[in-house]
DNA sequence: AAGTTTTAGTTGACAGCGTCAACAATATTT
DNA sequence: AAATATTGTTGACGCTGTCAACTAAAACTT
């Protein structure tokens, strides 16, 4: 295989993609092109097709190690002793990495993936995230005997929350929407506090019933 | 102007946005070309230039028409008199569209706009989308004594949670995230009774304590 | 070790794209 | 009626992804 006693020999295969990531994180995935890439690694604009079928594999391939990364990231969060400071800390996580990282976000969750059918690696590492999400969702649900039905249902939830207000504020459109500066700010914050209520309000409302007759 | 005593002599200029919407429509934005465009339509490549300056603009146009659909179809939902059951109209409605509309939804919400400062007009029948939301929301927190700064803070949750149970639903990793069928039929209801939860969940909250101690 | 095949690179070509420029014909304005 | 503006045309340029043919080196076979 690769006899490693000499300089590592310029992988082509690993530079394409980053090389492919740099540019898509200075100036968005549409400028992305193959040819650009082979210039700037001073090849020739057919070197990379020796390593990838086409421009969609080679972008499916960044898109995946972004999964990677944004996995890692989620399981970096500090350990919790309760499910509740757990599902805060990854939320936090989420939004943190989201929002410092847009252009990777909106390449992961916003953008019209390749055929997904000849991209199965793709698939398996972006299911690889959404498992962090049930994973720490689980242990809320087993105190509480319910299914893995019940779990998933609360995850999509929780996801689909977080994604969209992280979605929200990288949109240019939140710059016009006549909304203060300071409901901005606080928005990812406010959204984790109503996912918070929201799953929590179980509890809450038993505690309410078996005070009083049911209202209105 | 327009001498309208014979038969409609074609306004090229609104047939470009109908064609360019169909081509999208039927293979997405990323196939959208004003050369394509110009052949379906039995003019020059150059004709839709006399029109729209650039591709962005022609797009632009496109995707502003969709707010404004958009924007009729949430306004067109049934009157309420108590300002939760509009707001669950809405919900259902918003995600309705978004569902049975999934291109135009895209196009609305997934797809890096063009040069936000160079078409004013998309932002400003984007911005009326989102002022029914907060228009719907508006009632429920005069009778609370809110803030403009709470309704908008709550308006953006309720948006992030429905926009992001919408893009999931359409995503192609839905299908391949081992969540069973029943759950992802039932996800969108749940977003909205989640929704309905965490928003009504200070009444729940203040009945609670009235009634007994405040727990942990 | 010699010969063969596979791999990793090259250059060249093709069609499609957005867009600039120059030209023509038809409407509108003066 | 003359001048001008509008709405179309054709042609060209450089960019793109991708196919094809060729080359040199590396790896594998015998």
């Amino acid at each position: 295989m690769l006899t490693n006693n000499k300089a590592a020999p310029f992988d082509l295969k690993d530079a394409c993609v980053v090389a492919a990531h740099a540019v898509i994180a200075e100036h968005g995935i549409e400028k992305l092109s193959l040819r650009d890439v082979a210039r700037k690694l001073n090849v020739s604009h057919q070197a990379p097709y020796k390593h990838y079928p086409s421009r969609d594999h080679l972008l499916a391939e960044v898109i995946r190690r972004c999964f990677n990364r944004f996995t890692v990231a989620l399981n970096a969060r500090e350990t919790n002793t309760t499910a509740n400071d757990d599902m805060r800390c990854l939320g936090r996580r989420y939004l943190d990495y989201a929002l410092s990282n847009p252009l990777e976000y909106r390449l992961m969750f916003n953008t019209p993936w390749p055929d997904v059918e000849a991209h199965p690696d793709l698939v398996v590492d972006a299911r690889h995230s959404f498992n962090v999400l049930r994973l720490a969702l689980t242990p809320l649900y087993v105190e509480k005997n319910l299914t893995q039905d019940d779990i998933d249902a609360d995850a999509l939830f929780v996801w689909a929350s977080m994604h969209g207000i992280a979605t929200i504020l990288q949109s240019q459109v939140m710059d016009h929407l006549d909304v203060s500066q300071k409901v901005i700010e606080r928005s990812a914050a406010h959204v984790m506090q109503m996912i918070d209520r929201a799953l929590n309000v179980r509890e809450i409302v038993a505690v309410a019933e078996s005070a009083m007759p049911p209202p209105d």
